[in-house]
DNA sequence: TATGAATGAGGATTCATTCAT
DNA sequence: AATGAATGAATCCTCATTCAT
C-alpha cells in the first residue's frame, strides 16, 4: 500500500480521540483501556498502535482535544477590550469565568479533577501530559490578566490594596480551585453536598477582592 | 493455630492496614490491589481474606485508621473552650485548620484527595466507604462552629453580615476544599505551581469572612 | 482431655452426617465442600478431620444414614406375608415400590440419582462407597422377591410365562429405574417434562408383568 | 495474525470441542474446567476465551457437535416410510432406537446422562444449554412418532388398546429411559450389574405395548 | 497498512488441609 | 480434643501487546 496521505493519520487520530472522549464520559480516566478505545473506536486490536503507543497517549490527545476547543485566550481579552476600569475588568472577568466553569464542567471540568490525581500519581507521564494542557495555562492567564488589572489599578490610584498582591493572587487561584471542584463533583457525579451557584459565587469572590484592594462597597447589599 | 485473642485479630488487622498504607504510599489509590497488600503484609495468597473480604474493605480501613488518629472534634471543642469572643472563634478555628492541613497533608489530605475521585466515580461504594469516613464528618465539624459562631456573633450584634450566611458558609467550605487541592498536589506531589502558607493563606480567608460579616479592620496592614 | 467415649465420636459423626444432608438439599452432590459441611455443622474448620478424612467420607456415611432409615426388607416381607397367590403378591410388591418411591424421592431418589454420576465417574470411590448402599440391596430385595413369586406361580401352575424369566426381571428392574428417573427430576428439581403418577404407572407395569407371564386379564379396563 | 477465514474459526472452535470431548472421556462433565480444555486443546491461558465466554459454552458446543452428527430424524422417517402396518411400525421404531443407543452410548448416552444431573443442579444454566438440544428433541421425535402411529393404528382398527393412549406413551418413555440409564452404567462405566442386550430389551418392550394396544401374539413364544 | 489471533502476565478468590497452641 | 490461622494450589478471567499474513 502506498504512503498514507497525513491528513489521513491525522484524520485518523482524531477519531481514536473523539472515542477515547466517550469512553471517558461513562468511566473514571484510570480504568480506561486500551480496550475501551479501541472497541468504542471500532478499530482492530492491534491498529490502535499504529497512532498510539499506549493509553496515556490517547489519553494526553484527547485532553488537549477538549481543552484547547475553548479559545479562552480570546474571550477573555474580548473583555478586558470592553471594560473601562480595572474593578469592573475584575468583575467581569471573574463572572465571566463562573460561566466558563458553569458551561464547561463535563468536559474541561471533569478531565482536570482526574486528570490531577492521574498525574500526580505518576510523575513520569507528568511531562508528557502537563506540557500540552493548553487549559492550565489558560486558566493561568485568566490569573495573569488578573494581576495585569490588579497593577494597572494600583497605578491608576484605583486600588489601595491591604494585602500583598501575591496573596491576592493565590487566594483567587485557591478559591477558583475549590470552586472548580466543588462544580465538578455536584454536576459530573451529583456527589458532594448542597447546591452551588457558580456566578453568585464568583461574584462574592469578586467582592472580597475588591475589598482586598481597598474599594470601598457603595453600599451594604 | 488455635482459637486467638481478639486482640491478636486486631493487631493482624492493623497490620495489614499498615502495609496497606505502605502500598498507598506509592502508587495510588485506585492501582491498589489485593496482592500489593498482601505482598507488602507478606501474607500468602488467600491469607488476607480472613480479615478483609477485598481491596475496597482494607482501603477504608486505612482511611479510618489514618483519619481518625487525630482528635479533631476534641481539639476544636478545645479551642472554642479558650475564645471569647466570635471574631477570635472564627480566626482561632481557621488558623487551626490550616496548621492541621499543613499537619496532614501526607496522610489525611492525599486521602481525601484521591478518595474523592474513587468515590465520585464509583457511586456504589460509596454507601460502604463515606459512611466511615469520620474525618470528612469533621471537616463538616469545623464548618458548623464556624456557622455556630457566625450566628452568635450576629445574635450578640458583634457581626452585621453584608452578605447572606449561607454563601458565606459555603464560600469558607469552597476556599478551604481549593487549599487543600493545592497543598496536597504542592506537598505530596511536588506538582502544582509556586508555594503555599497555609496559615497565611487561612488566616486572610479569615479577614475576608469578618469583612463579610461587617466587621471593621483595626488598621490596614 | 481424657479418652472420649465411643459414644460421643458416634454422636458427632452422626450431627456431621445431618449437616451433610442439609447442605445436600440445597446443592448437588458433586459441589459438596468440606467447608459446607463445616459451616452447616458449626465445626470449627480443622475439627472435621478428627471424624472424617475428606468429603467422600462425609458422603458415603450421609448416604448410608439415609438409606438406611427405612426398612424396606422388613416392609416386603411383611406385604408378602398377607398375600395369597402370587399375582397377588407381584400386584402388591409393584404398588408398594411405586408408593415407596413416591415417600421418598427427596432423600433415597435424589441421593441414588446424583450418587450414580459421581460414582460413575470415579470408580475409585465405588468401593468404599457402593459397598454400604443398603437401599440398592433393598431395591434388588424387591427384585429378588418379585422372582420368587414368579417362580412359584410358575410351580403352582399359576404363570405360564410367555417370555424367560430373567427378560421379565430385567424389564421390570429397567422400567422403575426408568421411573425412578422421572420422579427425582419431577419432583425433585422441576425439571423433566410432564407430570408422573407414580402408583398408576407401577400398576400398569403389573399388568404387563402380569402379561408376560400368561395371566389372562379378566376384563378390560 | 491477521483477519482469518470463517472456516479457520469453525475449524478452530470444532478443534476446542474435540479437546472438550476427549477431556469429558476421562472426567465428569462437572469437573471439567476451562484450564482442563485449554490445556488439551494445546492453547494459551486467554487464548479460548476469542471461542467460548466459559465453560458452559464449550459443553453446548461438544454436545451439540456429539448429538447432531447422528441424523436420528433422517432414520426415524425412513423406517417410518418403509413399514406398512402399525405395529410393523411400532416394531421397527423401538429396535431401532435399540440398536441406536447400543452404537452411541459412549457419547450420546453418556452425554445425556451427566447433562441431566448438571441440568437438573443448576436450573438456571438449563436454559441456555438445553435450547441447543437436538438431540433431546429428537428421542422425542420418536415418541412423537411411535404415538402417530399407535393413532392411525386404532384409526384403521388395526389396535383397540386397552390402556389409555398417554399412559402408554408415557411407559414407553419411561422404560427407555430405564434402558438408556442401565445400558450407560453398564457400557460407559462398567458399573451396574449385569448384563444388557439392549436389542432384545426394545423388542420385549415392544411386545408389551402391542398388548396394551390389544394385538393378539400370534404364537407363544 | 490493517487485521485480529495468540500469548502470557496479572489479579481475585476459594478451599482442602496442616499444625501450633 | 478442639480450634482456627495460615498456606498454597487451582481456577477464572481480563488486557496490553506482538506479529504473521
Amino acid at each position: 500500500m502506498p504512503k498514507v496521505s497525513e491528513r489521513y493519520i491525522e484524520k485518523k487520530k482524531e477519531e481514536i480521540r473523539d472515542a477515547a472522549f466517550r469512553v471517558f464520559q461513562r468511566k473514571p480516566l484510570y480504568e480506561m483501556t486500551m480496550l475501551d478505545v479501541i472497541t468504542e473506536a471500532g478499530l482492530s486490536r492491534g491498529g490502535i498502535y499504529k497512532y498510539y503507543d499506549n493509553v496515556d497517549q490517547v489519553i494526553v490527545a484527547m485532553v488537549n482535544q477538549v481543552t484547547t476547543q475553548n479559545e479562552l485566550v480570546q474571550k477573555i481579552d474580548q473583555i478586558l477590550a470592553k471594560t473601562r476600569c480595572s474593578k469592573n475588568a475584575i468583575e467581569e472577568l471573574l463572572v465571566f469565568l463562573g460561566k466558563y466553569i458553569q458551561a464547561h464542567v463535563n468536559t474541561v471540568g471533569k478531565i482536570q479533577f482526574e486528570l490531577t490525581v492521574m498525574v500526580a500519581n505518576h510523575p513520569e507521564k507528568s511531562a508528557s501530559i502537563v506540557e500540552n494542557l493548553t487549559e492550565q495555562v489558560a486558566g493561568q492567564y485568566l490569573l495573569q490578566c488578573l494581576f495585569q488589572q490588579i497593577l494597572q489599578g494600583i497605578e491608576t490610584g484605583e486600588f489601595e490594596p491591604i494585602v500583598p498582591l501575591e496573596e491576592i493572587v493565590a487566594y483567587v487561584g485557591t478559591y477558583i480551585d475549590g470552586l472548580l471542584h466543588k462544580v465538578v463533583l455536584i454536576r459530573c457525579y451529583q456527589a458532594g453536598t448542597g447546591e452551588v451557584d457558580e456566578e453568585k459565587s464568583m461574584k462574592l469572590l469578586g467582592r472580597t477582592v475588591l475589598y482586598m484592594l481597598g474599594v470601598e462597597e457603595k453600599k451594604a447589599k
